[in-house]
DNA sequence: TGTATATAGTTTACTAATCATTAAATTATT
DNA sequence: AATAATTTAATGATTAGTAAACTATATACA
């Protein structure tokens, strides 16, 4: 659908207008299919975020490093670890070198959990296939350039 | 920056996978550009998005109404008007045909406060110049095309 | 050494998102 | 007209986003 139909406007004041909202239709699209999916766990799609990274980290995070890899920035990492905690997704060890750190490291119930939902994640990029893989490619090239400031 | 930089991944499955993170990593990009220039007023982004749809919308909206055209569609219209009553930036009105609907408008003091954002608005569009306006309307036309399903 | 500054993490307070439920009013069906 | 189904709005509970304050520890440096 294209995005004048979409949000109801038809005015836009420029084409950067028209993008900044048809992102933000585009993100609300997809987060919206990722959540049918999450909401068969018990866990939300923030804390899943966190097992992610965990997993990728390959080794304890600390919690700084986990906000510093989460795309929203200001979630509160403390929070979120702490609920990954009570269901034993993640465990909690203190840092002996600097007693200020602690040490988060996903349990093997975390990556069960995680490989279950992997396989339908597949059902979100199935979804994306109205592109080719070429215009996919275009469109990862055109998105980064957006945020890279010219040299 | 290059996604895979960003977000500290080399591995993608496929440029559908890439794609996705991608999308929410510029989404995010461009909300705390927007973020920054809302918290000098008293409303919130999400408070700010409803007077836009009120302002647009050149008349009373229903809560459903309201709904309807949010992105978030789950979003708790009704306590999200309440908080705009409060402040003064619209006014209910019960509507006398249909006694379920309460009709919501924005005030003057909303459409006040909306004026002075437009301004700021453009900065926003100005850190999206890293790329020229052509490659802003093909990055419409495929973000359009990814959520258009083939006929 | 002592003091200032920086870093890591937690906590508090408020707003928003999300899901489920409830209540009232309207519309459709018999 | 009576009943059922739908629509519209509001409320409650839990989690998350956001900013600020706070505690503890570590580091820099005069």
């Amino acid at each position: 659908m294209r995005i004048e139909e979409e949000i109801k406007q038809t005015k836009f004041i420029n084409e950067y207008q028209k993008l900044l909202v048809n992102i933000m239709v585009s993100y609300n699209w997809l987060i919206n299919e990722a959540q049918v999916i999450i909401n068969n766990t018990d866990i939300t799609l923030t804390q899943y975020n966190v097992l992610r990274i965990l997993r990728g980290a390959k080794g304890p995070l600390t919690t700084h490093e986990i906000k510093e890899r989460m795309l929203e920035k200001n979630s509160d990492t403390s929070r979120l670890v702490e609920r990954l905690l009570q269901k034993k997704y993640v465990i909690k060890t203190l840092d002996t070198q600097d007693r200020r750190r602690v040490s988060i490291a996903i349990t093997k119930k975390g990556l069960r959990l995680l490989t279950a939902v992997d396989d339908k994640e597949l059902i979100v990029l199935e979804k994306m296939s109205n592109i080719s893989t070429t215009e996919a490619t275009r469109l990862n090239t055109l998105l980064d350039a957006l945020r890279t400031p010219e040299v």
